[in-house]
RNA sequence: GGGGUCUUAGCUCAGCUGGGAGAGCACCUGCCUUACAAGCAGGGGGUCACAGGUUCGAGCCCUGUAGGCCCCACCA
């Protein structure tokens, strides 16, 4: 017979055991119109990523999904594939170039290409077998990136689609441009933080007039490109200066002052400088009136030729001259300190220059429509639902998305202009000749588009749209989506209004967010912190087994949780135990295995207890899994393994299993069934340690006709043949004797080496049969020498210490051992619970509101409950007069 | 400025549509009992932030207060 090692060794078996499941291809899935499909989309990784513990939280919820769903016998398809990443992944190839000293239009765009595919190649499978590490089970076969061939025709087609419907068109309007980058991002991209800062009061000379208007600023450098000057129509303090001009100090230009009534009169001093081309209301207000937009901003964030005597100088720098200037003429009238909201890139920290620019939009207000409506209409569901105020945040405000980047890792914008006349041309692949002029020779835009824009089309793309094929036909829309809610905006939002306009129906039915993991600390793990935790080292040290049921368990959808090195060492507990379990069930195995079950007539009570437990279990953990409820599943599968199987029911089978017994069979029986029941459930938490122990097992527990791995074995579900609820109460009234037994040999600290006898008094017949039955369980549990059930105090003395529970009592003759004052007190401590009980019991029972508005079976039950208080509280009264008489 | 969320045992968190407060870790006591010391048995510890309200009944629903965290936002 197999043995298995006393210790549970993640290390020896995990690698064996995910490398015959990738060969057995239990991973792929095919279309096959007999099975019903179950789809999870993956969302994709950065080909620059490394596995950090967000990754290894969505990926494990992912699995257990997945894993569950496989073994109900769906077809179950995890779609994986990475991210191209583009200005993540350009960034961190232009700062790998710069350690060589070499900028990238140094290498030009087809070589910085190169470069990046090369990177690609060496980081792109990094990521992947690090998920592989983690045992995830996605379809590997299928793995897509989002710029292969495939995924890139559906960006193209997507692209031409909706330009040639007008939903995406080329525009001149203020973006959000970072200098450090040198590319456009959008607003998703920008991040706003409250910055200490001034706000200066400058005079603005009335042409023609010895007068000024004040006005209030953040940003002094941006005066350069003023226009206007605005104030509230209604203003009693500027109405005479509507209409009239003034001079733009160190520029000498003369800009109208008008009136709108978008001032706010309280702000600063209710009169604001107007600079269209840096600033999103100036730019708003500037079109609205017909203001000149000039921009003093080169790409780089300094100061251009419109600036005067400035250019050339960086945006602060150019501050400080501006001030100085200003306060050498006489026009600087006060700084305050000022805090305000400064918009900075996400991805560099760079702070955030609004400027005007040309760049490409994808038209938003109607495409966002369906995508509204599938949220409130609960067609796409957000758990938990408190996401969904969230995402209306974003579209209830939604504005035009800036797609352009000015990258070149990405999809390449299918516009092309003819090198003659100009014309632009929108099309999938370069035009033969132009429609205008007839030439043959194009320029293809040179921007790139934002990476979202491909992530946005990934639930049909990697489904191969726009090709019509089958798995299209028979995975989409997709079942679950797992993500944090951090992208929501960025991703989840942008898949749900491209599912909707693309295929013309919702890309998933759910989508469960996580939250993020933190430090011991609660802080987010991040690199400049240094307090990230590898998920490797975890695996490495733990198990992957181990890292997965922590992360599954301790907390709910969409709320952080914190990563506690001691969590993972229960988890690994964990493992251990159930391996262990296996260890004594295989020990205890006849030679040529099980080969049928034990008929129900031959099974105890015990028996049945735990399997009609752990029937109720597998139909409870399934409900919790179709709700997606992870976590409460697992602790379900925690609590029923860990104590009632292994505490309770193995302790108890014990005496059964030595030597020969009648019931020794029904024993092994119910202990293999239930072990499998336990492995089934638990397997997609714990995939590795279940997969190893079921495979161990499987030539022996042969009623089962076990599978060749667990991962495809049938998932356990509720059958009406194991209810045995009727004979659950049997079990329960002994395990609180035992318990009481327990409870007493500790308070009267006998020592565990001595046994000592023990009297089971009922006066109903049907609790001394249970008790006679179930003497076995006194001896070896509660280490009991003889056991006698009988109906009266015969052969009792009075000095007996006692546990009186509602239909019997057990008695413990101590002799010399009994102190008993000790016992009285202990009994006092009885008789006061069970008056408070009988109190609030007769509290709810005499109140006339209870008893005429409360469910009838709410009643019933707190009457049931009453009577067996006052029955119990009458037998501990009794046994008080008799330890003191 | 708008919105969300949290406040439950010493610590970290569960608690499903309202029906007698839970886990892990930590702590105390006793055990190397032939599955497991990564274990077993027993035990201590909570006016569920505060104040009202709804209800026969509130950790859970409503209102307000205080504190923490987060998101969104074009107030110069």
């Amino acid at each position: 017979m197999k043995e298995l090692a006393k210790t549970y060794d993640p290390k020896a078996i995990e690698q064996r055991i995910y490398d015959n499941w990738i060969e057995k291809k239990y991973f792929h899935a095919e279309v096959d119109e007999s099975k019903k499909p179950f789809t999870i989309i993956m969302p994709p990784p950065n080909i620059t990523g490394q596995l950090h513990m967000g990754h290894a939280l969505n990926n494990t919820l992912q699995d257990v999904v997945i894993r569950q769903k496989r073994m109900q016998g769906y077809n179950a398809l995890w779609q994986p594939g990475c991210d191209h990443a583009s200005i993540a992944t350009e960034v961190k190839i232009i700062e790998e170039l710069k350690k060589q000293g070499l900028h990238k239009e140094d290498l030009g765009r087809e070589g910085f290409l190169k470069r990046a595919w090369e990177w690609k190649e060496e980081y792109g499978g990094r990521i992947v077998n690090q998920l592989k590490k983690l045992g995830s089970s996605a379809d590997w076969d299928r793995e897509r990136f989002t710029m292969d061939e495939g995924v890139s025709d559906a960006v193209l087609e997507v692209f031409v689609k909706l330009y040639e419907k007008g939903w995406i068109y080329k525009g001149t309007k203020i973006i959000n441009w970072c200098p450090k980058c040198q590319t456009s991002v959008s607003d998703a991209e920008v991040e706003h933080k409250d910055t200490a800062g001034h706000f200066w009061h400058i005079n603005y000379p009335i042409k023609g007039e010895d007068d000024f208007i004040e006005i209030a600023t953040t940003r002094p450098e941006t005066m350069l490109g003023d226009t206007a000057v605005v104030v509230h129509p209604d203003d009693p303090r500027y109405q005479k200066y509507i209409g009239k001009t003034c001079i733009l100090p160190l520029m000498d230009r003369e800009i109208p002052i008008i009136a709108d009534e978008y001032i706010d009169l309280e702000v600063g001093t209710g009169a604001m400088k107007v600079t269209p081309a840096h600033d999103p209301n100036d730019f708003e207000l500037g079109r609205k009136h017909g203001l000149e937009e000039i921009c003093v901003f080169n790409d780089d964030g300094s100061i251009n030729e419109n600036g005067g005597k400035y250019a050339g100088m960086g945006t602060y720098e150019a501050r400080e001259a501006v001030v100085k200037d200003l306060e050498e003429l006489g026009l600087l009238v006060k700084v305050l300190d000022h805090e305000h909201a400064v918009g900075y890139h996400d991805r560099c920290s760079t702070v955030i220059e609004p400027m005007v620019k040309e760049q490409w939009f994808v038209k938003m207000d109607e495409m966002i429509k369906p995508a509204i409506k599938a949220v409130d209409e609960g067609e796409v569901k957000l758990i938990p639902p408190r996401m969904s105020k969230l995402y209306h945040n974003w579209t209830d405000n939604i504005r035009d998305w800036c797609i352009s980047r000015q990258l070149w890792w990405g999809h390449r914008i299918p516009a092309y202009y003819c090198n003659e006349c100009g014309k632009m041309v929108v099309a999938k692949a370069m035009p033969d000749k132009c429609p205008d002029c007839g030439c043959t020779s194009f320029k293809q835009d040179e921007d790139c588009l934002d990476t979202w824009f491909s992530s946005a089309l990934w639930p049909f793309s990697t489904l191969g749209w726009p090709e019509k094929t089958k798995e299209l036909e028979y995975f989409y829309p997709t079942n679950l989506l797992i993500t944090g809610y951090d992208i929501i905006f960025f991703w989840v939002i942008r898949m749900i209004f491209s599912g909707y306009e693309q295929m013309g129906d919702r890309p998933f039915d759910s989508v469960l967010f996580t939250g993020l993991v933190r430090d011991d600390q609660g802080r987010k793990m991040s690199k400049s912190l240094g307090n990230g935790i590898d998920p490797l080292e975890v695996i490495d040290q733990y198990g992957a087994d181990a890292l997965r049921f922590t992360l599954a368990t301790g907390n709910s959808p969409g709320n952080d949780m914190r990563f506690y090195y001691e969590r993972v060492q229960a988890s690994r507990n964990f493992a251990n135990k159930i391996w262990n379990a296996s260890r004594f069930i295989m020990m205890n195995m006849p030679e040529d295995g099980l080969k049928e079950a034990c008929p129900t007539d031959k099974l105890q009570d015990a028996d049945k207890w735990i399997l009609s437990k752990a029937n109720r279990l597998a139909k409870e953990v399934t409900e919790n899994l179709d709700k997606y409820e992870i976590g409460i599943a697992a602790d379900k599968l925690y609590e029923f393994i860990w104590e009632e199987f292994c505490d309770w029911y193995i302790e108890m089978v014990k005496p059964r299993l030595y030597g020969e017994n009648d019931s020794k069979e029904a024993a092994l029986y119910t202990l293999q069934k239930v072990l499998m029941i336990s492995l089934k459930l638990l397997h997609p938490y714990m995939p590795f340690v279940t997969e190893e122990i079921y495979t161990t097992l499987r030539p022996y527990v042969l009623f089962e006709a076990p599978e060749e791995s667990i991962m495809i074995s049938a998932w356990p579900e509720y059958t009406e043949a194991m209810d045995f609820a009727d004979c659950e109460e049997a079990t329960e009234m002994i395990k609180e004797a035992v318990r009481g037994i327990r409870t007493v040999r500790s308070d009267m600290n006998v020592p565990l080496g001595r046994k000592v006898p023990v009297y089971v008094v009922s006066e109903k017949e049907h609790v001394r049969d249970i008790f006679e039955n179930g003497k076995i369980f006194f001896a070896s549990l509660g280490k009991a020498a003889e056991v006698y059930v009988q109906g009266d105090m015969n052969g009792i003395g009075d000095d007996a210490v006692s546990v009186q529970l509602a239909d019997v009592a057990v008695y413990i003759p101590l002799e010399e051992l009994v102190d008993k004052e000790k016992e009285i007190a202990r009994l006092e401590t009885e008789k006061k619970r069970l008056e408070g009980e009988l109190k609030r019991s007769d509290g709810m029972l005499n109140n006339p509101n209870f008893v005429s508005k409360a469910p009838e079976a709410k009643i019933n039950q707190e009457k049931e409950k009453r009577e067996k208080y006052a029955a119990q509280l009458e037998k501990v009264l009794t046994q008080i007069e008799k330890m003191k008489g």
